[in-house]
RNA sequence: GCCGGAGUGGCGGAAUGGUAUACGCGCGCGACUCAAAAUCGCGUCUCGAAAGGGAUGAGGGUUCGAGUCCCUCCUCCGGCACCA
C-alpha cells in the first residue's frame, strides 16, 4: 500500500474540484434551504497567517457540514483592499498602492485555495475595485441625502513636521510613529455619519437577537446609555441685562421657528422680552427694518439683542446708528451677500454687500457672540467667521435642531444668549445638595465668558486653565493620574433651581465636553465630585439618608409581612491603647459588623450606644468620638424578635477609655463574638451592606447609592426611586444620554473611497450625480501627504477641479476619502449580488440570503465593524433598502492561536508559526483539523499552538489512512453501534461548532477500529463522509479509493438510528450518601426494583448493618442509598 | 473603579445537577531493531503496601447527589475607564 502523501492527495483533489466547479452556489436550490455562512473578509497585507487558517479554514467544517445536511450554503470571501498598509508601503518603496494591494491579493487567493475551504470564489468581493465602491459611494449619498451626513470641526492628530493628520495607531505615546515629533490636536471640518441618532434602537435590538451575553454586553457598554435628567442652572452674574429684543429673518414672523419658544424660555427667567413684526419680511429692507425697531423697541445699556439671519443684519444696522446696548447674539447672520442657497434672493444679497461699519458696531455693545449653524444650508460658515474677526468676539459653532437654526426649540441659541448652564444628571433626586457646578474646560460657556473679558474676576487664570487642559488632552490627562484640579469661575455664581442659592462655578477637566451638556452639578453623593470639593474646600451638603434592604442570607427581609419600626445605634468602637476597632459577630444569622441595637424609651442615641456596648460585651467606659453622620435605614428580618424590622440606625464611633469589664447576661455572650482587627482587618470583616456604609463614613467615604431623601422640600421622606422622576421633570426633563459618538467618516488619505462631494462657492456642497459614479481614485505621483492638511488627492489638480453639477460654474472635489469601516459595512450583502452594474444588490437576491445566519470574527470587531455595520443596515432597513433591521441572525467571536510560548504571534518574538511551512511538512487536512481540535470554537480564549499536538493529528490521519488496508471489507456488528453514535455526536458537535469534541469522537471510533481490524464497505464509506468536512482532501482520496464515483463533499451526510444508540447491557453507578461506592452491569432495560436490587447485591458488603433511609434510582445512570452515617 | 468571561492532571482540554480527568500531547515502561527514528502495546490526578481515603482557585450554602446552581472572597484574561 501507498504511504499517506499529502502533497500530491491535496494537489489532485484542489484541482479536480475546481475543474468540478464544486463549491458555486446558486441563489437558489431545490427542495434545498439556504445558509448563509460569513466570515469577515481579510486585508490583504501579503502574507497567510495561522489567525487566517483558524478564521476560514475551521468554519469550512461547518459550511460542509451543513452542505451534507442538505443545505444549500453561501460561503463567500473577499478582500477588504483599502486602508493604511497599502499606502505606508506605497510611501516607502514609492510602489503603487492598487499594484501593491492586486499583487498581495492575488499570493494570499493561491494560499487560501491551499487551505481547502470551499469558498465560492464566483462571488469574490474586493472593495478596491470601483465596480465594489461604486457602490460604496451611492450608499454614502443616499444616507446624505437622507440627511445623516454632515461636517463639523473635530479635533483631528497633526503631526507639525510632517504636515499630515494621523490615524490614531500612528500616534504612539503622543508623538508621530515616523518622525517622532508631538502630535498636536488640529481642528478640521470633518464628514460624519448620525450613528447617534440610532444610538436607542442599537441597543434595544440587541435584546431579541441570538448572540453570545459578552458581545451584546460589550456593544451596550460602548454606546453607554445614561438615563438621567437635564436641569438648567440659571448665572447671577451681574451683566445688566433686563430686557431681550428678538429680531427674526427674512420670510419669518415673531410665530415662527423658535421665537415662541425662546420668547417663553426668556420670560420664565424674568426678562422682559420685545419681540416685533418686522415689516416687509419677504422683501427686507434693512434699513426700514432697522427704523421700525427704533420706533417700537427700547434700546438701550440694559438691553440684549439676538438677531437671527436677517435680523442679525438688522441688529448691526441699529448698533451702526449709535445704538448703545449690552450684548448682541448674530445667530447665522449673513453678511458676504454669497449664499449656498441660490433661492435667497437679491434684497438680502444687496443689504449685506453695502457693507458695514465694524469699528463703530463693535463700540455699541459690551459684548458680542457669533453663532453659525454646522449644518447651514444658506449662510456660509465664512461670514460667521468675518463677523467673530471683525468685531473681535467669541465664535460658538452650533448645532440647528433644524437647519440654519430654524427648529421649534433651538437650545443651542439660548445658551449663547443668557447666562444659563444646563447639566445632565442620572440622580436629579439629589439635586437639592447640589452645591456647586463644574464646566468642562470646552464648554462653550467658558469660551463665551473668556471672549468677554469682563465677566470672569480670574479671567487670566481661567484662560491659562482651559489653554493648559486642551494641550493635554487624552494623552496627559491619563498620565497625570487621576488628581483632579481646576479653576473657580470668579465673578459667576450659578443659582441652584431648587433652592435659589448661589453656589460657585468651576471649570475642571473632569468634565468631559463630549458627554451629556458638558456640565454637571457637584453633590455630597458622588465620588469624584467630593473628592473634588475636598479638595478645593467646596461646601457639601447630604440629602439622601442610604436605606438598605437585606435580600439574602438568615436574615434576608420575609416578603409580605409588615415591617415594626424602630430607633436603632450601630456603634464602632476603638479599642483603649491599640489602634484597632472592636469586632462583632452576631453568631445567630452570622452578621459581622460593630455593636448595635434598638434605642429605649426616652433614651438618647449616644446613652443607647454605651449601654448596647455593655450589654453584648461587657465593656463599661465607652466614651463618644463622634457621630457618623445621618441615619442609615436598614430593611431586615430580626432574628431576636422574629419579624420584619425597619431599623433607623444611627452611626456612632466609641473609644474605650480602659478595660473595665461588667459582668455579661449569658444569653448575650452566646450571641455576640468580640474580635480586635485592625482598620484593614476590619474592612475585609463587614459583611452587611448597612454596617459598611457607616464603616465607610468612618474612613471620609462618601455615600453614593440610593436611599431616603431629607432636606428637599416636598421631596423629602422619598426614596430616591420616587424621586428622581419627579424631581427630573420639576426641574428640568427627563432625557437620556450616550457616550457613542457620531461617526467620524473622513479620512486625509489617498488609498480609500473618494467621498462623492463636490464644493462649490456658490451652490454649497454637492453630492456627485449617481451617473458620474464612480468617483474613481485619480492617479497621483506620489502618496506623500499634501501639505495643508489635506489627503494626497488634492495633488490630482485635474481630478479636483471640475464643474459645479448645479450652476455648472468652477467648483472642487472633495479630497477626503472613507473610512475603511464604511467599505466593510455593507460587503456581505453585495456577496448576494456581486456582478451586478445596475443597484448594490438586487432585492431579490438578498431575500435569497439575508439575514446571515451565522457571522463568525475577531472580538476586536465587537465594537466596531459590527457595530457599524448594524448601524448601516439599520438605515438602509429605514431607507427601504433592506428587508431586515439587523443584518446577522447569530454573531460569534472567534478565539487567538497564539505562538507555542503562550505569548501573541509577532516577528520580533520569533514565534510566528508559518502555516505555509506546516502545510508543506504535515498537510492541510493536518492543519485545519489540528485549529479545530485545539479547543472549542464557540467559546472566547486562546491556545497557544503546540507543535507536537499537530504531529498528533497528523498520525490520527495516517492511521486512517493505514485503516483502508483492512476496512471495508467485512462488516462488523459490533462497531455498527458505536458508528451510530459516532454519527450522532459528530453532527451535534459540528452544529455546536465545538470541533474538538467532534473530532474526539472520530477518533475514539478510528481507536475501536484499531481494535478490531474489520470494518464492512458501508460502514468505511459513512466514516469516511464523517471525516469529510474536517480533513476533505485525504476522505475524498479514500472515498474514491473505496469505489466511489461522485465526490464525497456532495454526499448526504449519514442517518443513525436512535435504537441503535441503546445497548443491552449499561453500567450504573453506585453511590452511597452521594459518593460512588461501586457499579453494576444490568439490562437496558431493568426497572427501577431491578436496578435497585442488583446494586444492593454489588455494595451488600458496606449495607451491612446499616439502615438505609432513602434509596434514589436514576434509570440508565445511578442507584444512591442514604444510610445512617 | 465598572462591565463581561474564565479558573479542572505536567500541557490543550472533556463532562443534560448523576461514575471528574474523555480525546490529544508529553512522560515512563515494554515490543520490534545491532542501534536509533517511526510504529505498536501497557501505564500515567494524588495519599496509601493494601483496604481505603482525598482532589475541579478558597470558604460557605442549596441538594439524596455540585466542576456544573446560589452567596462571599482570591487570581487571571478581555473590554471600558474621571461618563456626571
Amino acid at each position: 500500500m501507498k504511504s499517506y502523501e499529502h502533497k500530491s492527495i491535496e494537489k489532485k483533489w484542489t484541482k479536480q474540484w475546481e475543474k468540478d466547479v464544486l463549491y458555486k452556489t446558486s441563489d437558489k436550490a431545490k427542495g434545498k434551504d439556504n445558509y448563509y455562512l460569513l466570515v469577515e473578509f481579510p486585508y490583504p497585507s501579503g502574507n497567510l497567517h495561522v489567525g487566517h487558517w483558524y478564521a476560514f479554514a475551521v468554519p469550512d467544517i461547518l459550511a460542509r457540514f451543513r452542505r451534507m445536511q442538505g443545505k444549500n450554503v453561501l460561503y463567500p470571501i473577499g478582500f477588504d483592499a483599502f486602508g493604511l498598509p497599502a499606502e505606508n508601503a506605497a510611501i516607502k518603496n514609492k510602489l503603487n498602492p492598487r499594484k501593491w494591494t492586486l499583487g498581495n491579493i492575488e499570493y494570499m487567493k493561491k494560499q487560501i485555495r491551499s487551505m481547502g475551504t470551499s469558498f465560492d470564489w464566483s462571488r469574490e468581493v474586493v472593495t478596491c475595485d470601483p465596480a465594489y465602491y461604486r457602490w460604496t459611494q451611492w450608499l454614502f449619498l443616499q444616507f446624505f441625502k437622507a440627511g445623516l451626513v454632515y461636517r463639523k470641526e473635530t479635533a483631528v492628530n497633526w503631526c507639525p513636521k510632517d504636515k499630515t493628520v494621523l490615524a490614531n495607531e500612528q500616534v504612539v505615546d503622543g508623538k508621530c510613529e515616523r518622525c517622532d515629533s508631538e502630535v498636536v490636536q488640529k481642528q478640521m471640518l470633518q464628514w460624519n455619519i448620525k450613528i447617534t441618532d440610532y444610538a436607542e434602537r442599537l441597543i434595544n435590538d440587541l435584546d431579541a437577537l441570538d448572540w453570545p451575553k459578552e458581545i451584546k454586553e460589550s456593544q451596550k457598554n460602548w454606546i453607554g446609555r445614561s438615563e438621567g435628567a437635564e436641569i438648567d442652572f440659571p448665572l447671577s452674574i451681574d451683566s445688566g441685562v433686563k430686557r431681550f429684543v428678538l429680531l427674526h429673518g427674512r420670510e419669518a414672523t415673531p410665530q415662527d421657528n423658535f421665537w415662541p419658544w425662546i420668547k417663553a424660555e426668556l420670560e420664565s427667567k424674568g426678562y422682559e422680552v420685545q419681540i416685533p413684526t418686522l415689516p416687509n419680511t419677504n422683501e427686507p429692507n434693512d434699513k426700514e427694518q432697522a427704523d421700525y425697531v427704533e420706533k417700537h423697541c427700547t434700546l438701550d445699556e440694559s438691553t440684549a439683542i439676538i438677531g437671527h439671519s436677517f435680523g442679525g443684519i438688522v441688529a448691526l444696522r441699529l448698533l451702526e446708528r449709535g445704538h448703545k446696548v449690552q450684548r448682541v447674539t448674530l445667530v447665522s447672520a449673513p453678511v458676504s451677500g454669497k449664499f449656498l442657497d441660490t433661492k435667497v434672493r437679491a434684497s438680502v444679497t444687496a443689504a449685506a454687500k453695502k457693507g458695514f461699519d465694524y469699528k463703530k458696531i463693535q463700540k455699541a455693545a459690551k459684548g458680542f457672540v457669533v453663532m453659525y449653524d454646522t449644518t447651514d444650508k444658506i449662510v456660509p460658515v465664512s461670514d460667521a467667521q468675518t463677523l467673530a474677526k471683525e468685531l473681535d468676539c467669541i465664535l460658538i459653532p452650533g448645532k440647528g435642531s433644524e437647519v440654519h437654526f430654524t427648529g421649534k426649540r433651538e437650545p443651542d441659541v439660548l445658551m449663547a444668549s443668557i447666562p444659563t448652564i444646563r447639566v445632565f444628571t442620572t440622580r436629579p433626586d439629589t439635586l437639592f445638595g447640589g452645591t456647586f457646578l463644574v464646566l468642562a474646560p470646552e464648554h462653550p460657556w467658558v469660551k463665551l465668558a473668556l471672549a468677554h473679558k469682563t465677566v470672569l474676576k480670574n479671567n487670566d487664570e481661567v484662560q491659562q486653565y482651559v489653554n493648559q487642559a486642551s494641550k493635554k488632552k487624552e494623552i496627559e490627562r491619563l498620565a497625570a493620574g487621576r488628581e483632579k484640579t481646576g479653576v473657580e469661575l470668579k465673578g459667576v455664581k450659578a443659582v441652584n433651581p431648587t433652592t435659589g442659592k448661589e453656589i460657585p462655578v468651576w471649570v475642571a477637566d473632569f468634565a468631559i465636553a463630549t458627554f451629556g451638556t458638558g456640565a454637571l452639578f457637584g453633590d455630597a453623593h458622588d465620588e469624584r465630585d467630593v473628592e473634588f470639593a475636598t479638595k478645593y474646600g467646596i461646601p457639601l451638603k447630604e440629602t439622601v439618608e442610604p436605606l438598605v434592604v437585606r435580600t439574602t442570607g438568615l436574615d434576608a427581609v420575609r416578603e409580605g409581612e409588615p415591617f415594626a419600626e424602630r430607633n436603632s445605634v450601630m456603634a464602632f468602637v476603638q479599642h483603649w491603647s491599640e489602634d484597632k476597632y472592636m469586632a462583632v459577630k452576631y453568631k445567630p444569622v452570622d452578621v459581622r459588623g460593630c455593636v448595635s441595637g434598638g434605642m429605649n424609651e426616652g433614651e438618647d442615641a449616644v446613652a443607647a450606644g454605651k449601654r448596647e456596648i455593655a450589654e453584648e460585651t461587657g465593656y463599661a467606659n465607652a466614651k463618644l468620638v463622634r457621630k457618623l453622620g445621618g441615619t442609615i435605614h436598614s430593611k431586615y428580618f430580626s432574628d431576636n424578635r422574629k419579624k420584619n424590622t425597619f431599623a433607623h440606625f444611627t452611626p456612632m464611633l466609641f473609644k474605650l477609655e480602659d478595660a473595665t469589664q461588667v459582668d455579661i447576661a449569658p444569653d448575650e455572650k452566646n450571641r455576640h463574638e468580640v474580635s480586635w482587627l485592625s482598620e484593614k482587618e476590619m474592612t475585609a470583616f463587614i459583611n452587611h451592606e448597612d454596617w459598611r456604609i457607616a464603616w465607610d463614613r468612618l474612613q471620609g467615604r462618601p455615600y453614593t447609592g440610593k436611599g431616603i431623601l431629607y432636606d428637599s422640600a416636598e421631596f423629602s421622606e422619598m426614596t430616591s426611586e420616587e424621586a428622581i422622576p419627579l424631581t427630573g421633570a420639576k426641574f428640568g426633563r427627563m432625557t437620556k444620554t450616550y457616550k457613542l459618538r457620531d461617526w467620524i467618516v473622513s479620512r486625509q488619505r489617498y488609498w480609500g473611497v473618494p467621498i462623492p462631494m463636490i464644493h462649490c462657492a456658490k451652490c454649497g456642497t454637492v453630492p456627485v450625480p449617481d451617473k458620474e459614479l464612480p468617483v474613481k481614485l485619480p492617479e497621483v505621483k506620489d502618496y506623500l501627504p499634501e501639505g495643508s492638511g489635506k489627503s494626497p488627492l488634492a495633488k490630482a489638480k485635474k481630478w479636483v477641479n471640475v464643474k459645479c453639477p448645479k450652476c455648472k460654474g468652477k467648483a472642487e472635489r472633495e479630497t477626503d476619502t472613507l473610512d475603511t469601516f464604511v467599505d466593510s459595512s455593507w460587503y456581505f450583502l453585495r456577496y448576494t449580488d456581486p456582478k451586478n452594474s445596475k443597484q448594490f444588490a438586487a432585492s431579490g437576491k438578498q431575500e435569497s440570503w439575508m439575514p446571515v445566519d451565522l457571522y463568525s470574527g475577531g472580538a476586536e470587531h465587537t465594537t466596531m465593524h459590527v457595530l457599524y455595520s448594524r448601524f448601516w443596515h439599520k438605515a438602509l432597513f429605514d431607507l427601504g433598502l433592506v428587508k431586515e433591521p439587523e443584518p446577522y441572525t447569530r454573531r460569534m467571536n472567534r478565539s487567538l492561536i497564539l505562538g507555542p510560548d503562550g505569548q501573541k504571534m509577532s516577528k520580533s518574538r520569533g514565534n510566528v508559526i508559518d502555516p505555509d511551512e506546516v502545510v508543506g511538512r504535515l498537510g492541510a487536512d493536518t492543519v485545519r483539523m489540528y485549529l479545530a481540535f485545539i479547543g472549542p470554537y464557540n467559546e472566547v480564549s486562546s491556545f497557544p499552538w503546540n507543535p507536537d499536538s499537530v504531529v498528533g493529528v497528523r498520525r490520527f490521519l495516517e492511521r486512517v489512512w493505514k485503516a483502508q488496508e483492512y476496512a471495508g471489507k467485512t462488516d462488523n456488528a459490533g462497531l455498527e453501534n458505536l458508528l451510530h453514535k459516532t454519527i450522532k455526536k459528530v453532527g451535534e458537535d459540528i452544529g455546536a461548532m465545538k470541533f474538538n469534541t467532534a473530532i474526539s469522537a472520530l477518533m475514539i471510533f478510528q481507536n475501536a477500529l484499531e481494535k478490531e481490524k474489520t470494518l464492512g464497505k458501508s460502514q468505511w464509506e459513512r466514516f469516511l463522509q464523517l471525516l469529510a468536512p474536517f480533513a476533505p482532501h485525504i476522505a475524498e482520496e479514500l472515498w474514491a479509493e473505496s469505489g466511489q464515483k461522485k465526490s464525497v463533499h456532495k454526499t448526504l451526510w449519514p442517518e443513525y438510528d436512535v435504537s441503535m444508540l441503546k445497548s443491552e447491557f449499561i453500567t450504573v453507578a453506585i453511590q452511597i450518601n452521594g459518593k460512588t461506592r461501586g457499579e453494576a452491569e444490568v439490562a437496558a432495560d431493568a426497572d427501577k426494583e431491578m436496578v435497585e436490587k442488583a446494586a444492593r447485591e454489588a455494595v451488600a458488603s458496606r449495607l451491612e448493618g446499616k439502615k438505609i433511609l432513602r434509596t434514589i434510582v436514576v434509570p440508565g445512570r445511578l442507584v444512591n442509598f442514604v444510610i445512617e452515617e
